[in-house]
DNA sequence: TATGATTGGTCAACATAGCTGACATAATTG
DNA sequence: CAATTATGTCAGCTATGTTGACCAATCATA
């Protein structure tokens, strides 16, 4: 993997040893595992990094001047996907300390965006949901966000997102897979 | 975008008021536009958080092991792209301030992962390499980062991959877009 | 050649968002 | 009743971003 560092290489194979489990031998057509060469898979490294920075990049700007951070965001948008979770079903989905939560979250409550009630099963819980404050900004960064993926999404077509989201989905680990593909009925998986 | 909050959506058409310009008017076929609904929209914005996650959380693990942080990665990972940039070309990819780099880089040339040689035609330019030592590292975070590419990309097939770097480079601002779209040839656009 | 712009570095101070460790309270469960 | 669970809190540390101010070397040009 290392001598060779010329910024647009030679078109090498990835050396396969290492995956070669789930190498591509099986498939049929000319082009095949063409898009394993290194320089293809550096791309993709690259398109993370970028695209993720940009992704996050308007809503950042809208939460600095509310003097909320990504993590402000973060919690909104997961508290506003699940009305009702728990502050453990949220550490579970964010995998953070509770301290780092903590901090946060009390913001995020002091400052009227989220409110807490006991839980009615078990009194020690405290079940999150967003105020109509808390709504609006949620609307407002979701809408930011779903804007730049809708027109992503109608300027490359269905089949494209289709291979995004089977892309993006192999990327993650096991686990996270798993939890996704129960979230969304019609996952591709 | 604000009323329905439900943790599994009832399957409504987002409001492309905004997005007209660039709606799918054109492509035959019953599908068309089915990818907008509210909830593959979130399901991108999720799948972004959580692949990135997963994506950087394994290089995090082994940099954490010697002391260094993403950002250290980020560093190493560029020069070792392009061998002999300056300064300020790594300033123009991570858009930090030259401060927030200093810190970084300084420790990375402390510890003997980057060296510095001036610029011939313009001796003021410190030009940025990656040492042996620098690129034995290199080639292991890139080579952990790529398996997880080539499982991906070899799970999914060839039209998938299109699809993902379609999609992800319509994410991208236009002025990364471009600057992608030089660095690699063959790049869909 | 003198001037101004560019490249790069540095010091100081601050903010955000993660972390560990230790401890406390209330409620549930066995 | 005892152990576990859910949650919160205090204290302190680290990594990585930010501003603002300032300096030195070099380059480009009037």
């Amino acid at each position: 993997m290392s001598p060779e560092n010329t910024p647009t290489g030679n078109v090498p194979r990835v050396k396969s040893a290492s995956i070669s489990g789930s190498a591509p031998q099986s498939s049929s057509g000319p082009l095949k595992g063409l898009y394993l060469r290194k320089q293809d898979l550096r791309r993709g490294i690259e398109l993370m990094f970028f695209a993720y920075r940009d992704f996050t990049g308007e809503a950042d700007q809208m939460l600095s001047n509310l003097g909320l951070g990504r993590a402000h965001h973060r919690v909104i948008y997961f508290v506003g996907r699940q009305p009702g979770m728990s502050v453990s079903d949220l550490l579970a989905i964010l995998k953070i300390t509770k301290q780092s939560l903590s901090r946060v979250l009390s913001h995020l409550i002091n400052t009227g965006y989220i409110q807490q009630t006991q839980g009615a099963r078990d009194k020690r819980q405290r079940l999150l949901s967003l105020t109509k404050k808390g709504e609006a900004l949620e609307a407002k960064l979701t809408d930011l966000q779903c804007r730049r993926f809708a027109a992503a999404y109608s300027a490359r077509g269905g089949a494209a997102v289709d291979g995004f989201v089977k892309v993006l989905s192999s990327l993650l680990d096991d686990e996270i897979r798993a939890a996704l593909r129960q979230q969304y009925p019609d996952h591709i998986d």
